[in-house]
DNA sequence: TCAAAAGTGTTAAGTTTACACCCATGA
DNA sequence: TCATGGGTGTAAACTTAACACTTTTGA
């Protein structure tokens, strides 16, 4: 290597991943967190991580990481960003990478999740967590938000076919406040992507609610986005 | 160290941060590039960057790389995440955590500056940068235009005493579009946290324009900003 | 005296919010 | 038949955008 001299006198370093998985269940917005059944740490609540290995980018190790617990790939994930504090892991110097990613509960591996001991927790009822992973997920959750107004990324968490009501509550869940009916609907009416379907919802009202679809490439040409 | 099974078997990696530095030139936002006149790529475009060493955090190894170049302390600095791919520097595998810091130009060391062949560039005519450098730059202008849009750091590219036409210019440059005179001046005046002082500048106009001044301590309890 | 930048209000358009009732159905 | 969630429109309040002239002063 040519030029090897100007990287050997510096130091490595373990880069991990962190996962901070997201879902909506019912009315609620959850995390997944496991509730650590290996060491280190064995007992306490933490996010699903893991370390960068040399075969693999560091996007490619939080695909990876995701995909073992929940098995699921070609999934919505965004970073977070860096934890480089020095103390940051009392057992060795590990930098990690924070990344958020969306999923429809109901897609991910049961028995995967149940072996790694994870459960899906109301956002606004964490546990204690180990290091920085409150952190994280707070710093996650406000990144989330913000794209959430402007881009349609929670359909990840809905089912392809939902109803507006559904809709209306996973927006309710993520910023945490109520909406008026009839004011969401007529936001939505304005979105040419979000398409009325012929299909119709039974298990959430007597007479049932019309279900809708997010069509993304009429997205891509419409442009328009705004909660 | 009682886990250290749980770490050994994973590789380590060097880390590098790279510093995004944007200043403010008359009516220009403009960053800091290296026209680098040592190993490795000797001759081209690049940001100027460093190795995370151990005995430093990973934010305070971007603030040290900011220092080398520019001689400024306590600079406002914002993470703008972290670059993975494995090839992205094709000496060796390093994985860069990139960060953006924006600072007034004449505050900084021109002897330093000079030293590392430095020189402020246009946002809006980059020359070729190596590695990845360009996408970096890209997500910071991104990141940075977010930020400026809702929280008043805009302040810390301009001297302490400026002009509201000074304030306009630079939003300007940094969102790319011009304003109407009025209606900029409308919302500056609905901000109390940004006071006018006694003080006129002459160097402007002939007639003089009132300077003002950002007031920290009111913005924290007033808590409102929007260009 | 004039060129050049500073400074100043009003109106129309568009957006956002508040608000209440009928509908369809299964139990 | 009634309880439950689904579905629908309008008006007031507020915000944003468009627009042009007077002032000051040094050269």
């Amino acid at each position: 290597m040519e030029h090897s001299n100007f990287y050997i006198h510096n130091p490595k370093f373990y880069v991990s991943v962190d996962c901070i998985i997201f879902g909506f269940n019912e009315s609620e917005l959850d995390v997944l967190l496991l509730k650590r059944n290996f060491q280190p740490a064995k007992g306490q609540w933490s996010l699903m991580g893991g370390f960068v290995q040399e075969e693999e980018s560091v996007d490619d190790a939080a695909k990876r990481v995701l995909r073992e617990l929940t098995g699921l790939s070609d999934i919505y994930m965004e970073q977070v960003g860096t934890f480089g504090e020095i103390e940051r892991d009392p057992g060795e110097r590990v930098i990690s990478v924070a990344y958020y990613a969306l999923i429809n509960i109901n897609e991910s591996d049961k028995e995967l999740v149940k072996q790694y001991n994870a459960f899906w927790v109301n956002i606004n009822d964490l546990p204690e967590l180990i290091f920085d992973h409150t952190e994280m997920i707070e710093k996650a959750r406000t990144l989330m938000c913000m794209k959430a107004a402007t881009e349609p990324i929670s359909f990840e968490m809905l089912p392809k076919l939902f109803t507006l009501t559904q809709l209306q509550k996973l927006y309710e869940a993520i910023y945490g406040e109520e909406y008026d009916k009839r004011n969401f609907r007529k936001r939505i009416a304005d979105m040419k992507f979000i398409e009325k379907t012929d299909k119709i919802d039974k298990t959430g009202s007597k007479r049932g609610a019309v279900l809708y679809q997010f069509n993304k490439k009429v997205y891509n040409k419409d442009q328009k986005f705004k909660i």
